[in-house]
RNA sequence: GGUCCGUUAGCUCAGCUGGAUAGAGCGCUGCCCUCCGAAGGCAGAGGCCAGAGGUUCGAAUCCUCUACGGACCGCCA
């Protein structure tokens, strides 16, 4: 156990490219043995090993880390996988940070490696800020474009899971090393807007104390009030009793901007901040629409036709009409889709693209869209969009979230927007608080449906995620409190962390390696959920440890009398506070200091 | 009719892009508190990974078909 401070400070980090992330290293080591191999002839050279991976195997009692590289070799090799996986484990062994490694099964190497790693770790979260970060992105420029719901209300739940899960990823790129650029598309060109404009008409002739009905085809939310109201403020009489021509531009432009604010600050209720909002409606009469159309058309993807009839359920009112089309069947759609309806109008599609060909023309390396469910039969359309435009050059991914269902103590919630009982962003944020409602998002990947029931987010029991990560936090915040030995991190990762080797303890420590390879992990699937689930093992092996004091008082942190092992201690559990703090600034939801 | 998503323990869900004996929480069963630390702890039972083929050293994971559930399906946004 002398490894421990001498293996550190004797310079660990002669292959490794990043000399935090232990997986990494391994990888590296695995390569260079491989290499070694090579040279003296053992293996054949040239060989592919784009699928060599090392990684910690499922049972942990097969070691630390294990690599099928002998099994991926054989075949090309012309070799045994043993007898590959044999030579490699000599080389392997040879290295300092490995003190054994076997073969097993069909050819795995398993690999032990010596605490001294994991003390390494548990330095490395403490001293560099960035433990975790990740140069994977090279700051190639990425764009995140959520939310993006219609300006004509306020946000509901279903935008809340969507706010939430762009926002949380479009943090975790930046960690991951991405420069990320977070945009909201706002769908002010459309009809939408002009019923809203109408609608909020209607409000503000009500604020001159009309009665006024609010047929079908308007909002009749009480949300309008105000803004009726407002208006009424702002231009007096002036549009009373006059047509739509005098009013609907302007109404429409005020009322959409009423909204936005409404959304910003719906938005900013969950600590969202967008670095931009791109208007739809400044594409119109701007070129926009027919500069990207004129180039899709150049690249022969643009035509006059007809569509066939939809199969299945035909619409009443069916009638073939020669339509302006994107060929984008070229690029994997099933079929054309129009750009310009039969009476010339642009369709809802037309400036979409546009929109995507100016992210492209704005130098985005690559793309993320997240789009509701109710989307989904968009996605295709819009890749083939974005890949005819870009050449291919710019992959676009669409994230859609799914439905999230509501429940009060384990009842469903009927939403209803008809009988005005939707809920929205706010009264979920105002129930349960934005941390709450931003780490239960996030528990559940977004491709799947979600259960929301506002009683058990907020229990404070283990049952539940959100407060167990906190209450890890806060625990371990009390236990710095209560120290009596200097806690400040300088002076933690100078301790002598073979105090702090038991087995539970370094069980944490290997929980804490695998943090770096974690976010990659979840970066490179654009799948922050598992930045969740990785800080619910955190807490948990830091649970365990800590009610494993409970029977054995050699494993409590505060260890009286001896400072030496309370600050190794510290130390170790200091280190997951750390990641935890790190992990949740990713899922933007503030770290509890205490309980209460 | 088509497209997309889903299907893993009684329930709610993970499963690191093809690895070894498939995991967690709840629920269930059985033990354990004069404790800095029971808003619990430990242990156990519980599985044909929807089904059938295929790909290969190896499949819950990839491909094809089938079944069930959800979302969507000219000019609406």
């Amino acid at each position: 156990m002398t490894l421990w401070s001498g293996v550190i400070h004797g310079g660990f980090k002669p292959h490794g490219t990043d000399p935090m992330n232990v997986f990494a290293d391994i990888r590296t080591l695995v390569m260079s043995c491989l290499d070694t191999l090579e040279a003296a002839g053992t293996l054949p050279g040239g060989l592919n090993r784009s699928a060599i991976t090392v990684e910690p195997p499922r049972d942990a009692a097969h070691g630390d880390m294990a690599t099928n590289a002998a099994m991926v070799l054989a075949k090309p090799a012309k070799m045994n996988p043993r007898a590959i996986a044999e030579s490699l484990a000599v080389e392997l062994a040879k290295d300092d940070r490995i003190t054994v490694a076997e073969v097993a099964g069909p050819g795995f190497l398993n690999m032990r490696l010596a605490d001294g790693v994991w003390a390494g770790v548990v330095k490395a979260a403490l001293t560099d800020p960035g433990y975790g970060r990740s140069t994977l992105g090279q700051n190639k420029k990425m764009m995140v474009e959520y939310v993006s719901a219609n300006p004509t209300g306020p946000l509901h739940v279903g935008h809340t899971r969507g706010a939430v899960f762009g926002d949380a990823l479009a943090s975790l790129l930046d960690y991951a090393g991405y420069d990320v650029t977070r945009e909201y598309y706002i769908n002010d060109g459309g009809a939408q807007v002009d019923v809203l404009a109408r609608s909020v008409y209607l409000r503000y002739l009500e604020a001159h104390g009309q009665e006024v009905a609010f047929e079908d085809g308007t909002y009749p939310g009480d949300y309008l009030i105000p803004v009726g109201e407002a208006l009424k403020d702002k231009v007096g009489d002036a549009y009373v009793g006059k047509g739509e021509q005098f009013w609907l531009e302007d109404v429409r432009d005020y009322a959409t901007e009423a909204m936005m604010d409404m959304i910003r600050d719906d938005l900013a209720s969950l600590g969202i901040r967008m670095d931009n909002f791109y208007s739809e409606k400044g594409l119109y009469g701007s070129g926009r629409i027919e500069d990207a159309i004129q180039t899709l058309d150049q690249k022969g993807l643009i035509y006059r036709g007809t569509l066939e009839p939809p199969k299945g359920k035909l619409p009443e009112d069916w009638e073939p009409r020669e339509q302006t089309l994107f060929k984008s069947t070229e690029y994997g759609d099933d079929v054309d889709r129009p750009v310009q309806k039969s009476d010339g109008a642009w369709t809802y599609f037309a400036p979409d693209i546009a929109y995507h060909y100016d992210k492209v023309e704005r130098g985005f390396d690559a793309l993320i869209d997240v789009f509701g469910a109710d989307h989904g039969g968009y996605v295709k359309r819009m890749k083939a969009a974005v890949a005819a435009l870009s050449d291919e050059k710019v992959p676009l991914d669409i994230k859609l979230t799914q439905l999230v269902k509501l429940y009060k103590n384990g009842e469903p919630f009927k939403m209803s927007k008809r009988a005005g009982t939707f809920v929205t962003l706010r009264d979920v944020v105002d129930q349960v608080g934005s941390d709450v409602t931003r780490f239960h998002m996030l528990t559940r990947k977004n491709d799947a449906p979600l259960d929301f029931d506002f009683d058990k987010v907020t229990e404070q029991s283990k049952d539940n995620p959100v407060f167990y990560v906190q209450y890890a936090h806060a625990r371990i915040n009390s236990v710095l409190r209560k120290a009596e030995v200097p806690v400040d991190d300088a002076t933690l990762a100078g301790a002598d962390l073979s105090l702090a080797a038991h087995e539970a303890e370094l069980k944490v420590a290997k929980t804490l390696a695998e943090w770096p390879r974690l976010v990659e992990i979840a970066a490179k699937g654009h799948e922050p959920h598992r930045i969740a689930f990785y800080l619910y093992d955190l807490a948990s092996d830091f649970h365990g440890l800590w009610n494993r004091g409970n029977d054995d008082t050699s494993l409590r942190f505060l260890q009286e009398g001896d400072k030496a092992t309370t600050q190794a201690k510290i130390a170790l559990i200091r280190a997951v506070q750390v990641v935890l703090a790190s992990g949740l600034g990713i899922l933007g939801v503030t770290p509890a200091e205490e309980m209460r």
